[in-house]
Parts: structure tokens; sequence; C-alpha cells
DNA sequence: TTTAGCACTCCCGCCGCCAGAGTGCTAATT
DNA sequence: AATTAGCACTCTGGCGGCGGGAGTGCTAAA
């Protein structure tokens, strides 16, 4: 990349941050009055020339103003922007909406959409990843039928319960035992860890263990098998929002964008891509490499319990969205639901 | 309403159908071709023009064809329809999407996305109402510090579990306690029943109750009244669907039809009334009242466990929509629904 | 009662026009 | 050498007029 020289750089910020504002192409004359300094737009112009032969802007047509490129975005976004910190209201409204007493799965509700109230743009959060969960406890109850109810304690925060169909009847008795059984060894384990044990002890002593053992390790396994399923899942909110801007707003973008969230294959592939990175990652237009998301910018931020990182959260939007707001509410935001999900008391 | 005659009904019927397949409005010539009538298109006219003085069709301008207004329509679902017979392969991908081992709220997504790839219209299902469910069962188990998880049984498809934030620990004999007593006394209740008995036992009786009783009440009551929060809730598939249609196209139109979808209320307050009529029932337009929909029409069943009504199922879409198709669709789903619900075996 | 004929209306796409905004280039100015 | 004024040029977008097409209502004839 050229070295710009700081006017450039300024008259890249001023214009970027006035297309964002706007959402017009500007022209020499306005950025002269709007940049404030005491430049006539014929010296624009010829600044603009250089801008436009590094690709940082483009014309839309041979006489109208500049918009910043795909290009000039990430310039902009990676050493222009001036991260403005976030109104004390804003963050205490996130505060106030991040209350523990949720289920994660309700917590991951109300943070989407608290994300996409904040932003007026649509909130993404995936749903956390358990893989690395401990398993505090397994119970079975049994119900009419053939039915056993299995009830898996991950956390304070989350329990999750299925329905085994099994081949014969239980009697309570025999449930408590087998619970037993896996509490005994699996308690404080991991998901990941209990499955493996689980496999390892099918595999080695299955004709030494009595019947019981083996049902329960089966039961279990059904259980683990469930559970494991509702990961790798997002829950999306404030789409219409997306409606309010003028280059989102033919039906056919539209309809491509809600299709992909429907779809969610792919935007579930471009959030993994963010769990690697530390702090806020953006993805602006085609860089995600996915054609619908061409006019949309994705900015987002890993979440984590005890220090391993479980999701990722962010906001979806046009590509001219307002960076230096959006940035910090995503960050603080994924800051604040790491905190709420993190066990504590 | 005045009795038409016969032919000027066929003439509506055969113009609703024309005009639902082509979505464009029907002249008088293509009228003649499309009847199969050996009529000529002036005397077509002369009966369209007796059909709009009787406000079942208009014209959007002077000199264009007829387009049914919502009386016609309202005509043409009442009293010209030829409902056809479905499809025995729709029929059977219905059945085999309804498989009885999901839980009921997976069960209720998957017939609200099944509703909307058969009819490629948006699918709507109600979550059914717990009022009159049965207790089955209930249990607590001691968490770590002063939480406490209770289970509820609902019937064999429905588990519900919630965490309690209490004032003190409890060992797990004690737990067991409480919830031996609730399931003697209460066990095979209504929620409703068991809710109200709860009440009168609080306030008659709270001062002699040894503290244990007290306690499991309480309880009890916490997990009820989360236990009732997800009713008058609903599960919408299929939203992008709309998109495809002409008359909807506009951005504005379908921001508004979007945002009703969130907000719910409104949309609830509409299938309340479905809830009553037995069978198929269905608005038109601005029938249903609400402005957003005006360009809609809602085609409703209810289903139902143990021969009560709990819920409601049906798609949206435009008023222009296949009625004859999607009519049966709806019916068919409902039925299959109630009997995937309804506890056999 | 039905139909043919006809004048009329309205929509829609097309074209040309014009004002407005903004550009690039050149030559003058600092 | 950098900046600026001036100017010719270009493109958009809105407006009005025009003509074809589709369909109507009415009247008079069959």
């Amino acid at each position: 990349m050229v070295e710009l020289n700081e006017r450039a750089q300024f008259l890249l910020k001023a214009l970027t941050e006035r297309y964002i504002r706007e959402g017009q192409p500007v022209g020499s004359r306005t950025l002269a009055r709007d940049a404030g300094l005491t430049l006539s737009p014929a010296t624009i112009r010829n600044v603009m020339a250089d801008l436009e032969d590094l690709g940082l802007v483009s014309s839309p047509h041979t006489s109208s103003g500049r918009i910043p490129t795909v290009l000039g975005y990430r310039v902009f976004v990676d050493t222009l922007l001036s991260v403005r910190p976030l109104d004390d209201a804003v963050v205490e409204k996130l505060k106030e909406n991040l209350d523990i007493r949720h289920d994660s799965k309700n917590l991951v509700e109300s943070v989407s959409s608290l994300l996409s109230d904040v932003t007026r743009l649509a909130g993404i959060v995936t749903l956390p990843k358990r893989e690395n969960a401990a398993l505090q406890r397994v119970e079975f109850l049994p119900l009419s039928g053939k039915k056993v109810l299995a009830i898996l304690v991950i956390n304070d925060k989350e329990v999750r319960n299925s329905i085994l169909h099994t081949e014969r009847e239980y009697s309570p008795a025999e449930l408590q035992q087998y619970s037993n059984f896996l509490n005994e060894h699996f308690a404080g384990k991991t998901l990941n860890a209990v499955r493996s044990m689980l496999l390892r002890e099918l595999r080695e002593t299955r004709e030494h263990l009595n019947r019981m053992m083996a049902t329960a390790l089966d039961m279990a396994d059904q259980v683990l098998g469930e559970a494991e399923q509702g990961s790798g899942d997002y829950v999306l909110a404030g789409q219409t929002n997306l409606m309010e801007f003028q280059e989102l707003c033919n039906v056919t973008t539209l309809k491509q964008l809600f299709e992909a969230f429907n779809e969610k294959s792919h935007i579930l592939h471009l959030l993994d891509q963010c769990v690697e990175n530390q702090g806020v990652q953006i993805f602006i237009g085609e860089e995600s490499g996915y054609q619908m998301l061409d006019e949309c910018s994705l900015v987002t931020a890993p979440y984590s319990v005890n220090g391993k990182v479980v999701g990722v959260l962010g906001v979806i939007g046009p590509t001219r969205m307002a960076y230096e707001r959006v940035i910090p509410i995503v960050d603080v935001t994924a800051r604040l639901f790491s905190a709420a999900l993190n066990p504590r008391d």
C-alpha cells in the first residue's frame, strides 16, 4: 500500500464519514466545506483523483461525487478511525439487559436483540459451544411406558433434558442406580471427555460390564448426542432494521440476504473465522467472500467462558455503517456477555 | 347479498382463478377465451359491469381488466371454490415430517417450516397452550449454592425446567420430601387447577403449614408461573417466500409485514380469533382489521389435544393465493399435527 | 338477449430536453 | 511547486409529450 500523505488521509476520512452519514456520493465542493480545511474544490479534486488511482474511492458515474471502495473502508477502519468511547447511557442499557438469571438460550436471544436495538442493525449471536462445558450432574426419571426422562445439568445456567425411548421399563430405583454410577464416574468432566471415556468403556469392557452400566452408558451417550446438536446455531435479531437502508432496499438483495440468514451454514462459516481472532473483527463487503453480503459489513467479537472462546457475537449492516459507534458497542457487549456467562458467586 | 345468476358466478370464479394464476387484471377478451363459454367479450363486459356494481370486482384504472375485490374473494372462497383433494405425495410428505419423537417445541418448528415449504407461503404455528395440560410429575434437584433445579413433567413430550433462586440451601432428602408432597397432592391435575389449589392453600392454611410445605408450594408456583409465560407465542417460517410476490414486493409493505411478525401481539390477537371456529378459517385482506395485512390473507385451522383446542396453525400469503390448494393443506396439517400431539401408546 | 362497432380512456415505455451537480484539464496565480 | 479559477464536458434525474396497446362503455343492430 502506497503511503498517503496526511492531507489525503484526512480527506479520505472526511469523505468516508460524510458518506456514512449522508449516503450520497460526496463531491469536491461539499467535501471542501465539510472538511473545514481552507482548500478549494479544485485541489480536492486533484487529491480525489489520486485516491481513485489508489483504489480507495470511486465515482458511480463520470460526474458524481466519490464514495469509498471496500479498500477505502478498510483503510478507514484500520488506520483512520477515531473510535469514540461509548455513551454511559448505552453501557448502562447493555448492563441492565444482561441479567444473569436467564438461562443461556434466553440470554443469547436477549443479547442479540439488544445489539440490534442499540446499533439499529441486525444483531447476531452464536449459541455457546458446549464441548468444553463441564457436566455437573445426570439424572434419570421414569416416565410412562418405556420412556425415560434424562436430565443433564451442565452448569447453573443450563439444563437440558431429553426423553429416551428405551426397550423396556425401568424402576425408579434402577434408574437411580444408573445415574449414581454416571455421576460418580463422570461428574465434573467436560462433555467431550465424557464422551470419549464412554466410548472407551464401551469398547474395552462391554462384556464384563453388567447390564446396568451398559444401559447407563447408552442413555448418557444418547443425551450427549442431543446436547451437541444445538451447537453451531445462532440467533439473529432485528433483520427488519436492514430494510431502512437505501442500498439494501431492493427486494432481490433483501431476499438473498434473508435467505442466507435462514440457510445459516454460510453465515456460520463466516462467524467461525472470527473465533480465532481475539478482539473485534470486521468483514467489509466482498471481503466476506459471500456474494449476498457484498453490500454488507459484519462486525464481530468472540465471547468466552473461563477464558475459552465459546462463541461469537456481532452485527450485520450495510458497508456504510457507523463503524466508530458500532465497533465499541460490539466490543463492550462481548465483554459484558462473557462476564454474564462466567460462573461466579 | 344479491343472488348471482349462474353465469355471473361462473365468470367470477373464472376471473378469480385466472387472476390468482397470472396476477394480472383480467380483461373481457381474455376471460371470454379462458372461460370456455361461447360468449363474446361484449357480453362479458356487461356481466363485469354488474359484478363491479355489486362490489365483487374492480378495475385498477378505467381501461384495464378486472381483479377481484376482497368481497369477491370472499364469495369465491365461500361459495365457488372447488377444493381439490390433496396429492398423495403431499400428504405423505406431511406425515413423514410429523415425527412424534420430537418434543413439542421442535415439532411446532418443523410443522411451521413444513407448511411454508409445501405452500410456498409463510407458515405459522402457535405454541400449544398448556393451561389444560395435566401435571404429571414434579422433581427438585439441588444445584450448587442456593439454587434448586425444578423439573416439571407435563406429559410424555414436554418437560420444563427452571432454576430457582432460593433463600437457603436444601438437602436432597428435603427436596425429595417436597416433591413427594407435591406429587401426592397435585399429580394429574391441570396446571390451572394446581395453581388455584396452591393459592387457596397458601391463603387458608399458611400459618398451620409446616415450612416444608410452604416452601414446596412457593417453588411449584414459581415454576408454574414460568411455564405459562411461553404460551401466547408462535413460530413463523418461510417469511422469505412472501418476497416472491409482486404485490408484496415493495419495501415498505414488506417492512410493515415483517415488523408485525416481530411484534407478534397483533398477529396473536388475530390467531386467537381462530380458536373458536372449528375448521379452517380464512381472513382475506382487510378483513383481518390490521392494515399491515391488507394485502395478505391468513388461512388457519385450530389443532387440539384430547379434544381441546390448544393452538392454531396456518399460512400467511398474498390475497391472491391458491386457496383451493392451501385450504386442504392447512386442514390436513392441523389434523395430522393434532394426531401427532395426542398421547397414544 | 347477445353481439358488433366505435369512440374513448388510461397505462406504459420511449424519447428528447433541460437543469444541476460534479468532473478533468489547462492556464493563471501565489 | 502547489494551489486555484475558469471552462468545457459528462452524466443523472425529472418532466412532458407522444404513440401503441389494452380494455372499457355505449349504442345500435342482429
